[in-house]
DNA sequence: CGGCTGTTTGATGAGTGTCAACGAATGTGG
DNA sequence: CCACATTCGTTGACACTCATCAAACAGCCG
């Protein structure tokens, strides 16, 4: 692992990589719903059924693909650390990224639908996830109606959130909302909303935002310009977190 | 209702509006599947007992709102006939136009999540649907497997929509892409892939797009100029059906 | 040190939004 | 059923954002 890539994950003599921006069993969107923009455990004793039959804590290396467009659906996956991205390949050949997921999201919902995964799920660098074996899961869900009601609320949750990502943006927008999101989420598994390690390429982003690489660049350097938000050491600061809802609602 | 839209809704002597382009009970996301680009009936009895807590074939006049951002969610609905269109509000107050319904469709997954609507659903123009108490729903899904699976892909397969309609596209791009989808859906259940009535003002449209009016405007007249597709009467035309393939893949 | 890969900067043009105006279709009230 | 008002769709001129091309620069790796 690089030096610069040991600063963005908070990396020092204290903090060990996987102790500092890791999600703890239990804690991941299967267990827990927002309250407050807070994410808290879901009160239930069934939930936790679901521990025994997750497998924990698997090292994946830097571009490491976790399941491939056309693989049959077997598995959903949690991100204990670092960073993940599922890509869409459309029928030119173009590869488009759909999703960028951090500590505590779940993989693979795209998969249930006929049994085959529709994206491929890479790690952007280092970092580790968590397998949950879908037909036991989906067996407990029949078994304890918590289980399937988180199923169902999650699910419903990421239509939420497609729906709403529909929204009409400028390039600063695009970038500062899907900064806004990524604090956000950061914020809410109790980590700061401020500073946090981003160790994805620009061009990994431009290409999620649906933006050229320069425009990401200049955009970039626009912001940091303005004093809003910085991007450094694969590591992002942000400034002024009001001015974030200030851009995004000119 | 207006002469044009009467004739855009196949009315005439022997056919009347609601057995037209309706949607036969069984017939919905619920109770079928898509195999072969058909829908299908999922082969299980238990998933009729989805017939028994339905109230059917409700009457909606146009602009008729069926419910509304904030509300508490206690229903799904599905569309009989006509279409429906559901709105998100960001904090501008500016509103978008998420999705386009037709008959056979399911709305209100974005309910789930946390108990509240996050969108507003109008009818676009007068039509029907079907009222399905989530609460009954729910534990049907939890006596029956088929049930619970049935709605699991239903929503696995709408966040795949969304995943992929998140490709980049230019204005032509992004007008036949939806119309080839529309196609699709009125193909899946039977009727004419290439004919079918469109009610949605090319207002809703370019908002739903993402697009200036006069830039839908402008896009419509080129690809009826190139004997692409057709929009008049609120009724769409689609001349050649391989030529949507080729304008999405250039 | 040299070769990658990732990022930045500048110049240019295509595509699309905006503004303005008009025409067509639809709805309303007398 | 007609006259008017209103909404909806079309067309042209123009401006602006952003993609593209080209090239240089910076960081990272062997």
């Amino acid at each position: 692992m690089s030096k610069t890539l040991m600063k963005a994950m908070n990396f020092d003599q204290n903090k060990k990589i996987d102790s500092a921006y890791q999600n703890n069993c239990g804690d991941c969107e299967l267990c827990t719903h927002t309250v407050n923009r807070r994410r808290v455990r879901v009160d239930s004793e069934e939930i936790l059924a679901i521990e025994n039959i997750i497998q924990s804590h698997t090292q994946a290396e830097k571009s490491q693909i976790i399941y491939k467009t056309g693989q049959p659906f077997t598995h959903l996956f949690t991100v204990h650390s670092g960073m993940f991205k599922s890509i869409h390949t459309n029928n030119k050949g173009e590869e488009r990224i759909v999703e960028i997921f951090i500590p505590g999201q779940v993989m693979g919902f795209d998969g249930i639908r006929d049994g085959r995964y529709k994206t491929t799920v890479k790690a952007i660098h280092s970092g580790s996830y968590c397998i949950i074996p879908y037909q036991q899961l989906n067996e407990l869900a029949f078994k304890h109606k918590a289980i399937q009601d988180r199923l169902l609320k999650m699910m419903s949750e990421k239509i939420l959130q497609f729906e709403i990502s529909h929204s009409e943006f400028n390039a600063k927008q695009k970038l500062v909302h899907f900064i806004q999101g990524v604090s956000e989420l950061y914020y809410s598994r109790g980590f700061s909303a401020k500073q946090f390690p981003f160790p994805v390429s620009q061009r990994d982003l431009a290409n999620h935002l649906g933006l050229a690489e320069e425009t990401l660049s200049r955009t970039f350097a626009k912001l940091k310009k303005d004093d809003v938000l910085m991007l450094k050491d694969h590591q992002i600061t942000i400034f002024d977190l009001d001015a974030l809802d200030d851009i995004l609602n000119t």
